[in-house]
DNA sequence: CATATTGGTGCGATATATGAACAAATATCA
DNA sequence: TGATATTTGTTCATATATCGCACCAATATG
């Protein structure tokens, strides 16, 4: 990439953005300009051209985004087949099991929601298209990262706060990759409340006709009301039946994103 | 707004990510600079800027966005209370009379879904938070209208295309600002499929303590199954509780975009 | 009340936007 | 098919706008 072909007062801007989140709600210029390491000028700057664009909003003090921003995350989900060919699948399969189902890329050391179908709610979260959770403790996750050469998950996982979120957490590095390693050869992950207490869930591939992955696909529920044990029995059938759907469907090019170290 | 406190180079890159959409998914450079009226060379800047910080793919031919840009989306719902204090209320509301449930707020002529609970699809497009429908003919959308003063209302409704999405739909203003006022007056707003055959959907507002709007709740049912005359009847109490309930708890300061007439 | 922190401003150095020019790829037509 | 026209992607020079620093004013903090 040449110098030159890049803008950024774009990039600035992005990352003013992406400063936003649930603890801060709220910001002021000096913090948004100690959160990204821009300069305050910098910062205000991109703020006010957020306000001046509808993205938003200011009250003399504190800065604030509107629902406008939504458009930008919407502009992915309208424009992507993925999700949009998945999303009916989730929708009959959720209806089918009666618990949520959900498909999600890997993204860095996360994955990210990209469609979903809930049921009555057993997550203290409430996820959503565009809701991340760590990869190493997450269903989903796990079959993500058992399809990469091993170097690969090992290198994402050493960049991963393995922290215990749970008793049953697995928090080393090689107790993931050995599971990574069972989950690649069953051909499907289980967690069993090891992101939170009271949920597990189950979780396949999506890949294309070539066999390359796409994203993956999970049903989440209650550990008290279906133990970890009986879901492969329960819900296995089901999801390989969605992923046999799929399969022809899905186009090479939506494969993961692939984004940068950065 | 002083010239020097906007940056044109961000301002043209949130253009370029919205220039994506379902009808292209994967654009070329020039058809970016044709959608946005961006020279060529600025469009390929934006792009490039795009793809090395990861937000999109480029394949030599054409770009397409990644999943990183729900990241941007995401901002504004993890950031923002309103979403997060109305979505149990949604999945509880939701569950209670086994329809879908969402919550959305005014922004232009649409209006853009904040917080969702589905249930079994009626839809033909599967909503979702960031997703938009023109405010003229959804029930949420006529509530809000029906709160604004009766000429800030015509004034976008005056903006809008109304055409007729089904022999149902009401495509003159006055017809929409008629409705509006019954509204208005009964508190609540019923749409019998004109946005969609089969599709009927009953609204309210939501506001804070001192009467303010911050957003609007439905329940949409599918027609056959759900009568639009019986609509009130079945669910006007379940929706006036969840208003009462969420009264005391939206803070002014989560009111709506108000997004430059852009 | 003194001091630290924050928001806003002006300016020079520097990076970006622009439109034209060019090259490469693609489309069109005899 | 082959020659030509058209479209597209890229490069370049230069006019212009942005960045970050230093500074001032206003406000919060102790």
């Amino acid at each position: 990439m040449k110098q030159t072909d890049f803008v950024g007062g774009f990039a600035k801007g992005l990352q003013v953005i992406e400063a936003f989140n649930a603890a801060t709600p709220k910001l002021t210029i000096t913090h948004i300009s100690a959160t990204t390491g821009l300069d305050r000028a910098t910062a205000r700057r991109c703020l006010l051209t957020l306000v001046e664009l509808g993205y938003a909003r200011h009250d003399g003090k504190h800065f604030e985004l509107t629902p406008k921003v939504l458009r930008l995350g919407h502009a992915y989900l309208a424009a992507t087949p993925l999700p949009r060919l998945i999303q009916p699948h989730l929708d009959a399969l959720s209806e089918e099991v009666g618990q949520s189902a959900s498909a999600s890329v890997l993204e860095g050391t996360e994955i990210v929601y990209i469609a979903r179908a809930a049921q009555k709610r057993v997550m203290s979260i409430s996820l959503m298209p565009g809701s991340r959770l760590p990869a190493w403790c997450a269903s989903m996750g796990r079959v993500l990262l058992a399809a990469l050469p091993e170097v690969e998950a090992r290198a994402i996982l050493e960049r991963s706060q393995l922290h215990a979120l749970t008793p049953f957490t697995r928090t080393t590095v090689d107790a993931v990759i050995d599971e990574c390693r069972r989950v690649r050869e069953q051909g499907y992950a289980v967690i069993d409340q090891e992101l939170e207490l009271g949920l597990c869930s189950i979780a396949v591939l999506l890949v294309d006709a070539r066999g390359r992955v796409a994203a993956a696909l999970n049903i989440g529920a209650s550990a008290s009301q279906i133990p970890a044990a009986q879901m492969p029995a329960l819900y296995l059938p089901a999801l390989r039946r969605v992923q046999a759907a799929l399969r022809p469907l899905l186009h090479p090019a939506d494969i993961r994103s692939d984004s940068p170290t950065a």
